[in-house]
DNA sequence: AAATTGACGGTTA
DNA sequence: GTAACCGCCAATT
């Protein structure tokens, strides 16, 4: 009870950074899913939120983040040719094809 | 302090 | 398959 509910923002941010930084190149994840390998479930639009306003300095590989219909982040069309260099699968309408590109973590027993 | 915003997601029509 | 709708929650205005 003493410890207060409050967001522990610096904390979420610090666990959203260090996850995206070991998206392998040539895969992607979803805000959802980083939000809770991070341990904050329904956090996902606080997610992108962290992302955009990581210092560039921090050298994340933001553009490995997609959402959950594999769509790339508005006004930022640059992510595709980011994602596409990294031979990130793409579908005919400009979303990334999950069920290819999507980094599986949990190695379904190979 | 109250309302709006947003790099989201799941469900329903 | 698409589109609208609603729940989500802190940051921002």
């Amino acid at each position: 009870m003493s410890g207060l509910d409050k967001f522990d923002r610096k904390r979420f941010y610090s666990e959203v950074y260090n996850i995206v930084q070991q998206i392998p190149a040539g895969r992607v994840l979803t805000y959802g899913i980083v939000a809770r390998l991070a341990g904050f479930p329904n956090y996902s639009r606080l997610t992108g939120q962290a992302l955009a306003q990581a210092h560039a300095s921090l050298h994340l590989p933001c553009h490995r983040v997609v959402n959950s219909q594999g769509r790339i982040a508005p006004n930022w069309p640059e992510q595709q040719k980011l994602l596409e260099a990294e031979k990130v699968i793409f579908k005919s309408d400009s979303r990334v094809d999950l069920k290819k590109s999507l980094w599986k973590l949990l190695t379904p027993n190979s």
